[in-house]
DNA sequence: GTGAAAGCGCTAACAG
DNA sequence: CTGTTAGCGCTTTCAC
């Protein structure tokens, strides 16, 4: 019973060698004669000898664990970022310490402060909120440490972070010019939270779509949503029983687009054929379903890897440049017949 | 640049008393007193002091990381284990390094060997496969050093782990033999893989129930399926073509459901009315798309945090008693009308 | 090319 | 109640 795992003085000793060595060549530092070399790597397999990277990490005051802080695990677009930092911080010999705030301010903030416990190497976070000054607070408190900090999809008011963001508000103006193309004139937007960037981008798209083609603002058409599927539900029932319902909704994320959906089948609306609909991210379900959703859709996962790669970056360029690299990544609209206007596009 | 954080001896001096008191106060150990105790906290406060956990797991010879090793985050029910193992680890001080072996043997073997380098407290995984002799003699392994394994849905050839699954034998039964009871005769299933248990159990399930009912068994009804969606759909269609195809469908997990809705919707056929339905596990999405279909539901985050909590379990009982524990939770068949039999069960 | 020795920051006896 | 000291396992000068 607990067996303890060998030490490098162990297999010193049985190599016949110093710990110095041993380290040499499990570091494959300096030269070690061939064969010191050969002795350390058979007790090495003797022993099945794994190096403890505890010890390590304080030797060096370094670490190989990144800090990822995630706002939902369960919503499939972290999902898909995590995928995506994972991947890179893997086959770069990083791992990933997972925090999920769920969404919450007081859990950020918690998780920030255990956070500092550990000698992380780098963080990867999707803030909460863009305008918490606790958060930003605690962030530039580990750039000031020398931990590397990158922001992912939502940002925090300071140009001082690494980020990677999407061209968000270029691919709603897309989407909306599209569907003011096929002949909408009453559209409607659910915004994501105004204390996002995201949320802020994607409205901002809208407006300038509407105001390049010269249509009217209608706040009635405006509503404000939280990016989750109840508000959205919501809020697109409250539209459907305007006066003047709008003849189509882009909604602002995944979640918000299943509200959406909620409420038209509710409503025995089709989609594409009864009214139009449009969304912020693609959804693999959707297209199992055969729901022929249009989107303004990115490479997630792609996403998730930029921000490791920036952190690996940071790494690597020893102490050199500030932060305040932005990676903007681009959206794709995608075409799917849901934006077509109500009689003009029945799906079959 | 590069503040450093301040050390357990720059508190020391601060606050005028040993490295020994500091380390009394900051871990509640021992008895301190008011005096030194004020003292400390000060000098802590002052330098936003907090302590080096990598200094501590090396001293201490143990450490608060648990390793997650999961197949797939990206499928919601293990996004959802993920929540709920977080969770619970969050809330007891420990911290989870998640590792995706993206259903891959060979991943899964690197993770498990990197593994080693950290002094984890313990081990969470769902192998990718249950018959993997080198995965299980490394799980082994890490149980013969003291570190505890707890298997979550699968299992491995072996009654040494402890583990945490759910009743899914009993859950298919319960469904099989509701189509049973409504009417249906020709019932197909689409399994998951033989290799691994909840794929078994669900096929046991489905036996067990023909053979209560004294239905006989039709070997072409039985298809074999992977857990994913293209299979899933790939089979149903076959299904769908035969001379006498099946009246109702039973699907083995999420992913499988929704490729037989795949196939199900580009045949035109109506779920509950043209064929029926049932799922093992429910599907968020499938709700809020007004799809009622009847499923085998488990409280997946629950299932995580009872994994933790066995973890947690096996910390305290000092070395106590050996593994082998077997948390098993109920299922729970949720009838919305999918399964009711066609032509007697019209949604609308 | 190799070894001795001094840390990395903290905990835990062991004396006072 | 408090301080001294010896590690935890590894890296890294600095001599030889």
């Amino acid at each position: 019973m607990g067996k303890q795992e060998a030490n490098i003085y162990e297999i010193a000793r049985e190599a016949g060698v110093s710990i110095a060595t041993v380290s040499r060549v499990i570091n494959h530092s300096n030269a070690v004669s061939e064969k010191s070399y050969r002795r350390v790597m058979d007790a090495v397999r003797k022993f099945n000898y794994v190096p403890n990277s505890t010890a390590r990490s304080l030797s060096t005051s370094t670490s190989t664990s990144i800090g990822v802080v995630i706002p939902d695990i369960n919503n499939p677009f972290f999902s898909l970022l995590l995928e995506g930092i994972t991947r890179v911080a893997d086959e770069r010999g990083y791992h990933v310490l997972l925090f999920n705030t769920a969404e919450n301010t007081d859990r950020e903030h918690q998780v920030l402060q255990t956070m500092r416990e550990h000698r992380l190497r780098g963080i990867i976070i999707t803030p909460v909120s863009e305008q918490d000054p606790d958060t930003m607070k605690r962030l530039h408190n580990f750039e000031t440490l020398g931990i590397p900090v990158v922001l992912l999809d939502r940002e925090v008011d300071s140009q001082f972070f690494d980020r990677v963001v999407t061209d968000d508000e270029r691919g709603v103006h897309a989407a909306v010019s599209e569907l003011i193309r096929v002949g909408h004139r009453r559209i409607a937007i659910i915004t994501g939270p105004e204390a996002s960037r995201p949320g802020r981008e994607r409205l901002r798209g809208y407006y300038r779509a509407l105001r390049e083609h010269g249509l009217p603002v209608t706040p009635a058409y405006i509503r404000k949503g939280d990016f989750m599927v109840d508000c959205a539900y919501e809020q697109t029932l409250a539209l459907c029983a305007m006066q003047e319902p709008p003849t189509a909704v882009f909604s602002s994320n995944n979640m918000t687009t299943y509200g959406c959906l909620k409420a038209f089948n509710e409503l025995g609306l089709r989609v594409g054929a009864d009214i139009a609909l449009v969304g912020f991210d693609d959804i693999d379900a959707l297209c199992w379903l055969d729901y022929n959703i249009s989107v303004v859709s990115r490479d997630v996962p792609e996403m998730g890897k930029q921000a490791m790669r920036l952190l690996l970056q940071r790494f690597e360029s020893e102490r050199g440049e500030r932060a305040g690299a932005r990676e903007c990544l681009p959206t794709e609209l995608l075409l799917r017949g849901s934006e077509l206007l109500p009689e003009s596009g029945r799906a079959h």
